[in-house]
DNA sequence: CCATCTTTGTGCACGCGTTCACAAAGACAT
DNA sequence: ATGTCTTTGTGAACGCGTGCACAAAGATGG
């Protein structure tokens, strides 16, 4: 039976083992002690309680460059999402398969939703039409909703909503780039953000908050 | 002389006003008492300590779909950012534009990015080019790395890297959209996800910490 | 069956960030 | 000028998450 430790896990993960623990123990006591835990089992736990074991339904709405990239983005299938639909407000492109699947009009959003109960949807659009496509989302049923036009959607109460800029990371990677060139010149700068300069070396490849939270529109 | 008060923008933010001031007071004392801040010179003032008054050069690297999403983002010039240019390995997609800025093959890579003095490169190519890209764009010269590819780049210190997985937003909608579902049904499981549960609520649109930090690869 | 060794699960303390609360500062009216 | 009123800037307290350290649990070998 392979096991892991929380000690490998917590090196490989670059996290505390004590910290890694005591999440584990959120989910309950899967681990034994003297050997560590078992990796299936592990696995299918936090899959399950992820909710990556359930089938997710969503539909992709504009399918534009983005659209198709995420249409054809294979990351998906593996973590529970399938693509059960793609919508597109121009009539040229109905038909039209994209990723294997043919992209279907603005129409029948509706239909589309319900027919194969999905819950998720994905907006793709540029901005103009993003809160129309949300609406009639919203509408038909969808509860929650990946936005990556440039605008900040508003929906009812219990519909969540995540925006996704894919400016920012370049911003804060930007930031950090400007650190770097300025670090000789430190002392010259006329005022020293403390929160930044513990950052400078961090090592990490996610989106964390090693970056002020207040931005400017 | 327009101006606004630290009360307004937290209510604006969602946030504590206290925290709102005393994260502007690390940048130096740019308000009023009595009156509060004046707009155009705090916004100009976190534009400069943020970088977006510097010009960056970035390049991007594999004009599939999602390349050819980032080269027609509109968000990017807005921030300071400029498309340097455009790099695929496909001979056929040599002087093709995209963007209006015509695509260059990947032999002359070095030599584009120090005629630019890039310090910034995106990787949008699949998995398996991503680290021979990587490390051709950190041999001539770059040190930050914006990484769209589903792979974890190995990197020389002093680099930056950040990985963007189109599919995780998705997952913590997932997430989320189990917790609605369950919600009725939330005594009869077998564990309680204290985390999850506190985060149950939230109304935010961005990616902040209201998810696990923990995940299988 | 007992001893030893490994690794988990967790109480406790420390440290950091958030929030409260207020004095200082400045605008504005009289 | 002087007083009042608003809002900043920040010292201090609070709360929460992280990390330490260890007892309990179980495997493994003699």
């Amino acid at each position: 039976m392979p096991t892991v430790s929380s000690e490998e896990l917590a090196a490989a993960a670059g996290v505390n083992s004590a910290k890694l623990r005591k999440d584990f123990s959120y989910l309950g006591s899967y681990g034994t002690r003297g050997v560590g835990y078992d990796v299936e089992y592990l696995v299918y736990q936090i899959s399950r309680e992820l909710g990556l074991t359930q089938d997710w339904p969503v539909v992709i709405v504009g399918i534009g460059n983005l659209g198709a990239a995420l249409a054809n983005y294979g990351g998906f299938a593996s973590r529970g999402f399938r693509v059960a639909a793609l919508i597109d407000a121009d009539p040229a492109m109905a038909g039209k398969p994209v990723a294997g699947i043919p992209v279907q009009h603005t129409d029948d959003l509706e239909k589309i939703i319900q027919d194969n109960g999905v819950s998720i949807g994905v907006i793709a659009t540029p901005a103009g039409a993003a809160q129309q496509v949300c609406d009639r989302l919203v509408a038909a049923g969808v509860t929650s909703i990946l936005n990556f036009a440039p605008t900040v959607l508003s929906v009812p109460d219990g519909v969540d909503v995540r925006k996704v800029d894919l400016s920012i990371e370049l911003q804060i990677l930007a930031f950090h780039e400007q650190r770097k060139a300025g670090e000789e010149a430190m002392e010259a700068l006329p005022d020293g953000l403390p929160a930044a300069a513990a950052a400078k070396g961090s090592a990490d490849q996610g989106p964390d908050g090693d970056v002020p939270a207040v931005m400017p529109a």
